[in-house]
DNA sequence: CAGGTTTAGTTCGGACATCGACGAAAAGAG
DNA sequence: CTCTTTTCGTCGATGTCCGAACTAAACCTG
């Protein structure tokens, strides 16, 4: 006979976490995503009984993490009091750090960046220069803003390597010598007492760019494409792809016959080595025989047509992942962006020529609408929905 | 400003299925699964108390679904009662229903298939032709066995075509003239007085292999080679990706350069047309000469060169899977597998060869351990899960 | 074989969650 | 000012879940 089957079961038993932070941690979200705004509208939208949504809001009250302010009259009735995440509950930091530059923000909980800033981290020089780096400017960024250092409820750290989510640990990252393992975490928590999360940087991307649409465009693919070539993957229900080592949406890696450059992971062939942006910029450098990128950068109509060209052949790449994946929508991102009409021009011909129409039919193939701030808004999400988690909620109740 | 982030929220309020249901479906599934076997194996196994696991367990027993009989006796002390799906609760009608070939069942809810057969579907002959004789067999084997078709509890259905799962009907199959928007439940309901699902019959496969192992082995792929390539996915949480539109996994029509066969689809060089084990019998026919598939089945030999060469243009595609989607375990699956040995050296010697270290470091590539039973155990799968869902107990229960 | 030990399952009262009903508060309409 | 409308809080009724005490059914010991 057969063995038995392991029935679909969730991960961990439902048993486990209380109903009631359930309850509170989905009232959180749909204040937090502007869904409902008073406690009437909750129950509206939910189902329960007002003073059932009256009861789970008290403790949110309570360990104000919500705010209510007066609204001003207008309608009919009493007028209701308006709910909010309170923008004085603490602030997130967040970097994104990428190979050669990296973005810090201050978020609060009000969906607002209190500061932001671009900063040089070449990843090349190490964990604990880069990071010592990014926690000194963390703090001068507080400081500047007046923000006291025990606010800070959450720290997120997007990185260009696979991450494994659960310990935040760098693992085998192919392009930053002395991350591997390296404990980021312990990093940030010596100097701010908060939990902290890794990610990987595209994984935040499209987590970010996820959120500002409406949950239909679920399934969701953000292919980035600057110095190397990746993807984020965003499932029907919401959630990142991560895999099952942290390494999902390496796609830089694929292999395309007819092209012989020699990647920096030493294969040959890779898709990164002749259709990333650094690949163009050094094309088009050798090209003008001049030196490199300076030249190249003003030449406009070359690099339109040189760009493409390589977003074409990442086009072949998106067209399969449209197969196996069949998502809804294609977000791209990432510095070739800057000439999106190219890029867009050349993935669309691209993927409606080669895939099925099925899978094609409804499929709409954008341009990132957050642009370069998608891994920073995609680290607030992350971290605002880490806060309004059960879990969160529990820590900030004791 | 940011147009506001639009937070993870669950598809549907959690407040929508009672709570009550929400336990005695989890408690259902435990013991289905053979994770608990009696009442206060239950309740250790969900930290719920002694008599809460009972209170929900009295309408399952009362409603027939799950039977309770004696232990033998052979440890300290009282002997438990011992539970289990009841086998008498009903039967599910399973029908795996391939592009030449279809494989019918008959399951009860103990896991035992209580008849098997294989009849010829040739699909082309159309939906009317095909399912008449479908529920005719049906039917046959129900009297048969003296199965009362009253106790049909549910139908379900794989087909070689994408399938939109909500409403069970296959869309623009590229095989299956006149199936296009059929409406496959109602040819059932007509018949059988119960709930139909309808999948995608590599989805059922990719679910059987993934129910027969550890929930640590997702996310996981299941590759199908046989007259066509496809591919189930399984994501970490054990659900099925079936994508935006039902046509997820069709990695049949990914473009491979450096071949010119022409697919059954119309394009050039799809993976489908030169590496399917139907391209590989055509090839073998071709090179001897002679009559086809009669005389190159003979050839063993030639056979296994073949496969082994498909094999490895097959590896190829799924090393770039391996990439973007980074599972934990590739299952394969299909005609090919007749060659097991040549197909899995043909696979895993591309695969360790194309993907990085990192993702392939814990990948394993297996045969699947289901054989051609795959697609019927995981149609007996969705059919057991969706009666054990909330929903369906719901309805079982009035 | 009587009584102790061990494990399984049931019963029951209390703690807590959720609901509907009622009433108070706060606005505009007439 | 009074009526209507909408929001929100309070309170008792109902239902869920738990733990403690109790019963049931086996084995072990002497």
């Amino acid at each position: 006979m057969l063995p038995w089957l392991n029935l679909g079961l969730p991960r961990t038993t439902p048993a486990q976490t209380s109903h009631a932070l359930n309850l509170s941690s989905y009232l959180a979200r749909l204040v937090a995503s502007g869904q409902a705004t008073s406690r009437s509208e909750l129950a509206r939208v939910t189902g329960l009984a007002r003073s059932t949504v009256s009861e789970h809001l008290a403790p949110l009250l309570r360990i104000g993490l919500i705010a209510e302010h007066e609204a001003e009259a207008g309608a009919r009735g009493r007028p209701p009091s308006v709910l909010s995440l309170n923008p004085q509950a603490g602030v997130i930091l967040v970097a994104d750090i990428g190979a050669a530059r990296g973005r810090l923000a201050i978020a609060d909980f009000g969906q607002h960046f209190l500061a932001e800033r671009s900063i040089r981290t070449d990843v090349a020089r190490g964990p604990d220069t880069v990071l010592a780096e990014v926690r000194a400017e963390f703090l001068q960024m507080l400081a500047e803003h007046q923000v006291p250092s025990g606010s800070v409820r959450l720290v997120v750290v997007g990185l260009p390597a696979p991450v494994d989510f659960a310990s935040g640990v760098p693992v085998r990252p192919p392009i930053m010598p002395g991350w591997d393992n390296y404990p980021v975490p312990e990093s940030f928590q010596e100097t701010f007492a908060a939990p902290v999360l890794v990610d990987n940087d595209v994984n935040l991307m499209a987590l970010g760019e996820a959120r500002c649409r409406p949950a239909s465009q679920c399934p969701l693919l953000y292919v980035k494409a600057s110095t190397g070539i990746g993807c984020g993957i965003v499932t029907h229900d919401g959630q990142l792809h991560r895999g099952a080592d942290g390494a999902a949406g390496d796609i830089g890696h694929v292999r395309v016959p007819g092209h012989d450059a020699v990647c920096r992971c030493g294969a040959v062939g890779c898709i990164e080595a002749f259709a990333s942006y650094a690949a163009i910029l050094r094309k088009a450098g050798a090209d003008s025989g001049g030196n490199a990128v300076q030249s190249a950068e003003a030449n406009e109509a070359q690099l339109s047509g040189l760009v493409r060209t390589a977003a074409g052949e990442i086009g072949e790449v998106i067209a399969m992942l449209v197969h196996f994946f069949n998502p809804a929508v294609i977000v791209l991102g990432g510095r070739m962006t800057q000439y999106g009409d190219e890029m867009l021009a050349g993935v669309r011909s691209v993927v409606y020529r080669r895939a099925l129409p099925l899978a094609t039919r409804r499929l709409s193939v954008e341009l990132s609408t957050l642009g370069n701030r998608a891994g920073t808004v995609g680290a607030v999400v992350l971290g605002v929905e880490h806060v309004l988690s059960p879990q969160g909620l529990r820590s900030m109740m004791l």
